[in-house]
DNA sequence: AAGGAATTCAACCGCCGCTCT
DNA sequence: AAGAGCGGCGGTTGAATTCCT
């Protein structure tokens, strides 16, 4: 018995950061067989690193549609709600933030994003306040309704990847996505009927987060400490009330930024020309098309604030939502 | 200017699930 | 049905860089 081939490969296998000539030849092999089969790629690419080894440089280095640099806002308010949804799915959430890799988005909230919610006073692992006098046990309550629903979005955006995955080598999978999802991708049933909805944390830590961004752009404003942020959440109705007293809301279509070759979406349009009372919110891109008005899912009025102002809000949401799922994903 | 602390991020590790034989 | 191979994922590490005193 001789050394096995793994046990040869440890020996063997070269490790730590890449050289130049090692991206070159990585590159140029890619370019000429294309992708798959990492584990032969070593040797015949002439690189003494492990297949895995080679595979994950491609993918968060140098794959050429990676986008590099510092995140925008938008990008960060993207990872947070993203975040509230499905917790640490590094992958789920890369697949709607296009050009960032997963790696690259873990690190970002691991070393920036955690922190800074910390210091807001916000928990960046529930997305809530962190623990203040006065938390009442209706929100408690509220935590499993949350927890029910993060998991029916979750389950929608893991289809949602799963898709995204395999329309990659579609020549325009942009488009393909559209027409697939309005056309072929199974529907989740409806959910049991859910109890009227806790504010999603999502929403909640936005705001927060964009009075503290307002701040950090506004020099002469200090900094909002953590007692800021819980102020601004104590502004908010308690949820019952809520949703009770705005069973429909539409958004204007003025304040939507309308997504060319909306025909695709013809199947969602019929769907959702009006939703249901605790009808659960299902993808944003439902939402874009050719309407006189759009509709909004009872469940993203969770923290509506009664009065003109949150409707600003949640025109606000859906349109930041809207703007960075109708810029070029792929 | 120096050196220690803190931060960043590329890369690794171990595990898991899927596919193929 | 079982096991090997492979790719993908999330957690973690540690070298490089930046910041602070």
């Amino acid at each position: 018995m001789g050394i096995s081939s793994t046990s040869l490969e440890k020996v063997q296998m070269k490790k730590g950061p890449w050289t130049r000539d090692e991206d070159q030849k990585l590159l140029a092999y890619i370019e000429r067989h294309g992708l798959g089969r990492w584990r032969d790629l070593p040797t015949k690419a002439g690189l003494q690193r492990c297949g895995k080894s080679c595979r994950l440089r491609w993918t968060n280095y140098l794959r050429p549609d990676i986008k590099r640099g510092k995140f925008s806002l938008q990008e960060e308010k993207r990872i947070i709600q993203l975040h509230a949804l499905l917790g640490n799915r590094w992958s789920a959430i890369a697949t709607h933030l296009p050009k960032r890799t997963d790696n690259e988005i873990k690190n970002y909230w691991n070393t920036r994003l955690k922190k800074r919610l910390s210091r807001m006073g916000i928990d960046p692992v529930t997305h809530k306040p962190k623990n203040r006098p006065g938390t009442n046990s209706a929100q408690s309550k509220n935590a499993a309704n949350l927890s029910h629903m993060a998991q029916w979005e979750s389950a929608r955006l893991e289809a949602e990847a799963r898709f995204l995955h395999q329309s990659k080598l579609v020549s325009n999978p942009y488009l393909f996505r559209l027409h697939h999802i309005a056309t072929s991708l199974p529907r989740l049933a409806p959910p049991p009927p859910p109890p009227p909805p806790p504010p999603p944390p999502c929403l909640d830590i936005l705001k927060v987060w964009q009075g503290t961004c307002k701040s950090f752009f506004t020099p002469t404003v200090t900094l909002e400490s953590p007692t800021s942020t819980l102020n601004f959440s104590s502004n908010m109705l308690p949820v019952e009330e809520t949703h009770q007293s705005i069973p429909n809301i539409f958004v204007p279509s003025t304040n939507i930024t309308p997504v060319e070759n909306s025909s695709a979406l013809c199947g969602y349009e019929k769907h959702h020309n009006s939703f249901e009372t605790n009808d659960i919110m299902e993808n944003p891109m439902q939402l874009m098309g050719n309407y006189n008005h759009i509709d909004l899912p009872i469940s993203a009025n969770y923290n509506i604030v009664a009065g003109p102002e949150g409707f600003e809000e949640i025109k606000d949401y859906w349109n930041d939502i809207l703007n960075s799922v109708n810029s070029p994903v792929f």
